[in-house]
DNA sequence: CATAAAATAGTTGTTTTCAGGTATTTTGCG
DNA sequence: CGCAAAATACCTGAAAACAACTATTTTATG
């Protein structure tokens, strides 16, 4: 019997899942969680083999929730649960703990098994990722790029369609200081233009 | 007895939606559709209440999908269903047609009251877009701006990172012709950088 | 077949961003 | 404490974007 828990914001998933399982003697859902938070709290008490994890959930990032639950819970097999399929996502979660990596569109079957598999310790990713993940061309982006918070808060302005100079006067701090941060956003994200790092982080999102 | 159909890509939330629906005896699910195309060709035949039109569709756009199918069938009521509450989006699918709003991480029981409200011809939107919609501050944008074809292939070629230069060889047309489009794009979004273009255009779901 | 809307292309001048540095001061952590 | 990383700040020249226009040609649509 396979133990499994949920970590979604979105009702009509959970349901859809748990309808999924009844099905399915050998999964049992044993609970499941609208947020990062009320997960790692729940979690402390109880017994789990397999998690299915909504990488965008409000209040934290998954790739952070991912590798802070593989710290805390060593043996848990982690699925991330996505709706979007693009490499360094999927690349960036399987390096922080993730064993599966599942777009919520595919069918049911590959949820299923998905489960089964990372369930004995092995990977397994959907069809569609894994094609993303054969195509993936060289110069892409190997993972999500890390960023400092501040560098975050600046990119966040930035992204609300606030000037350089705005946003040094948001953030009470030299107009230079803020180039500095856009250089450095730019660098890590490894484009030439501030446009390009806002389509990324939103494609990541980081926004 | 409502009779009620999905469109939606994701097998997950049909399945959700499904087993809400089984302990309801007054609504039954006749079919769900994956794509827009295939709703808008299946439609033809069949007697439908009420639609639960996901808005993010991998072929085409809700808000035209919405005003489309009431154009063909102008009994239907749609409800739509969305992961984002964003104002102008909401909005916009009230005005082309839509009955219903209902954002994805709503509780099963809104779904079920939207679809029982909009099946007797009135209007629901779930609590979430209600809040969101009372507190829709007057400089915002009233609706997702109407942008024509040439204008979204730039953009998107700008949200791709390309510079003007780069775009206008990409299209095979002059540069000051680019800029053009790209002053009518701030213009019809009512920003004055490209930036909150994209982002504008990111959250309204036409990139 | 008109007429409006869209797509095309241009000018001039200003502002902002980008590329390439350097350098100091905080802050976090072992 | 000491070190590394992060945040701060500055400079210069080139490239790109923006503002405010005008104007012609194509393309839909009544």
């Amino acid at each position: 019997m396979i133990k499994v828990i949920i970590i979604d914001d979105h009702p009509i998933v959970i349901d859809g899942l748990k309808n999924l399982f009844v099905t399915h003697e050998d999964i049992s859902l044993v609970d499941s969680y609208k947020s990062g938070q009320e997960a790692l709290e729940a979690l402390k008490g109880i017994d789990v083999d397999v998690i299915l994890l909504d990488i965008n959930l409000p209040d934290m990032n998954g790739i952070n929730l991912c590798s802070d639950l593989k710290r805390i819970h060593p043996s848990l097999k982690i699925i991330a649960l996505s709706l979007h399929n693009e490499h360094a996502v999927i690349r960036s979660m399987l390096q922080n703990g993730a064993l599966g990596y599942v777009i919520k569109n595919a069918p049911g079957d590959e949820i299923l098994e998905a489960i089964r598999t990372v369930a004995k310790g092995q990977k397994y990713l959907c069809s569609a990722t894994r094609t993303t993940m054969a195509n993936a061309e060289a110069d892409q982006h190997v993972t999500v790029p890390l960023i400092t918070r501040r560098e975050k808060e600046v990119l966040q302005l930035i992204g609300k369609g606030l000037t350089t100079q705005q946003v040094a006067d948001q953030l009470f701090i030299s107009p230079h200081t803020v180039e500095s941060h856009r250089k450095k956003l730019m660098e890590k994200f490894e484009v030439n233009n501030i446009i390009s790092v806002i389509k990324l982080a939103t494609d990541y999102r980081l926004l």
